[in-house]
DNA sequence: CTAAATGCAAACTCTTTGCAGATCC
DNA sequence: GGATCTGCAAAGAGTTTGCATTTAG
C-alpha cells in the first residue's frame, strides 16, 4: 500500500527538502523545550523565514505564506514572530528609512564590539545591531555587504555609575 | 523711544540667548535660501531641537513646545521635520527595538566606510547609521559611545551591476 | 479534557493628508 | 495680494488585543 510518491524516501531525497526536515526538526525541538505547542502557523511562518531570500514584512510573510497554500492570519503571524523573536530564533530590524518592520531568521554570528575607555573592557555583543546595518546599506546604497566591523568606545554602564558625570 | 529691555543689547548678552540667536540666525538663513518662510512653528520646533538632550519623539518633542507657552500642532511638527530632514538641518532615527521614530539635530561629523572588496573603492558615507548606533547604545545598553568605527566590506552597487552575481 | 493557540474584528499608535483659514513676504 | 503654512479633523499604515472557537498534547 506504500507510495513511493507520497511517502519520504528512507534515504536522504535532494538537498532542498532534506533542509526543510532538518529546519521543521531544530523548530519542533526548540518549541517543545520552551513549553510551546507545534502548530501550523508556526509551521508555516519558520518555512517562509527559511524561504525568504530577503528580510520580509509581516505582510509579505503572510502573502508568502498563503501562496504556498496554507492561510494563516495576519495576527497569527505578529504573534509567532514575536515568540520567534523570544525564543532567539528570529529577529527584527527596522533602520531609520523603512516604516514597517522587516523579519529574518537570527543568525548567532553576528556580533560587534564595545570597547569601554575607563575599565579597558571589550564586549562582544549579539543584537540586532549588525544585521540592521546590513539591512540599511543593501535597501539604501545598493551595497551587498560582507563583513560588518562595529568598534564602539565609550564607557560602559559600570564605569559611567562609578565615575563623575 | 528705545528701550533697553525690549531691545537688543550692542553687546552680546550671556551665553544662552547668544547661542540661540546664532541658531536662530542659522535656521532662517537655510530657510531663505531655500525659499522657505520662517515661521513661528518651525523657530519653534528648531528650538526645542537644540533645547533637547536626548532624541525626541514627535510626540516629546511637541510637548516641549507647548511646555514652553508656544503652541503647535502635531501634523505641524511632522511637517516641520520633514522638511528640516530635506533641508539636512535634522534626522529621524529608529533602532529596530523603538515603535516611534526619534530626532535631532543633524551632526555632519558622523560617518562610516564601506569598502568595496572588488575594486578597492573606499566610501565616506554621512548617514543615520552612526547616529542611530550611538543612540542605540545608549538606550539599549547603557553604554556611552564617544567614538563609533564601522567598516563595512562587500560589494558595491557599481561591481554588483557589472559582475557575475 | 484542558490549557494554549488561532482567527476574526475591533482598537490603538504613529504618521500623513485634505482643506479652510491664517500668515509671511 | 497671493502663494505658503498652519490647525483641525479625518484617514491611513502597521501592529496589538479581546474573545469565542479550535487544536495540540
Amino acid at each position: 500500500m506504500r507510495n513511493d510518491t507520497e511517502e519520504q524516501p528512507r534515504t536522504p531525497p535532494r538537498t532542498p527538502p532534506a533542509a526543510a526536515e532538518a529546519h521543521r526538526a531544530e523548530l519542533e525541538a526548540t518549541l517543545r523545550a520552551n513549553g510551546h505547542r507545534v502548530t501550523e502557523p508556526r509551521r508555516a511562518v519558520w518555512a517562509a523565514l527559511h524561504r525568504a531570500s530577503e528580510h520580509l514584512t509581516v505582510e509579505e510573510l503572510t502573502a508568502e505564506i498563503t501562496a504556498v497554500g496554507a492561510d494563516v492570519d495576519l495576527a497569527s503571524v505578529y504573534r509567532t514572530l514575536d515568540l520567534f523573536e523570544q525564543l532567539g530564533l528570529a529577529r527584527m530590524s527596522r533602520l531609520g528609512d523603512t516604516d514597517a518592520g522587516r523579519w529574518e531568521l537570527a543568525h548567532p554570528d553576528e556580533h560587534f564590539h564595545l570597547v569601554c575607555l575607563v575599565c579597558g573592557n571589550v564586549d562582544h555583543h549579539v543584537g540586532s545591531l549588525v544585521a540592521g546595518i546590513r539591512e540599511h546599506l543593501e535597501q539604501g546604497h545598493g551595497f551587498e555587504p560582507e563583513r560588518v566591523e562595529l568598534v564602539v568606545s565609550g564607557r560602559c554602564r559600570r564605569c559611567r555609575e562609578d565615575g563623575q558625570t
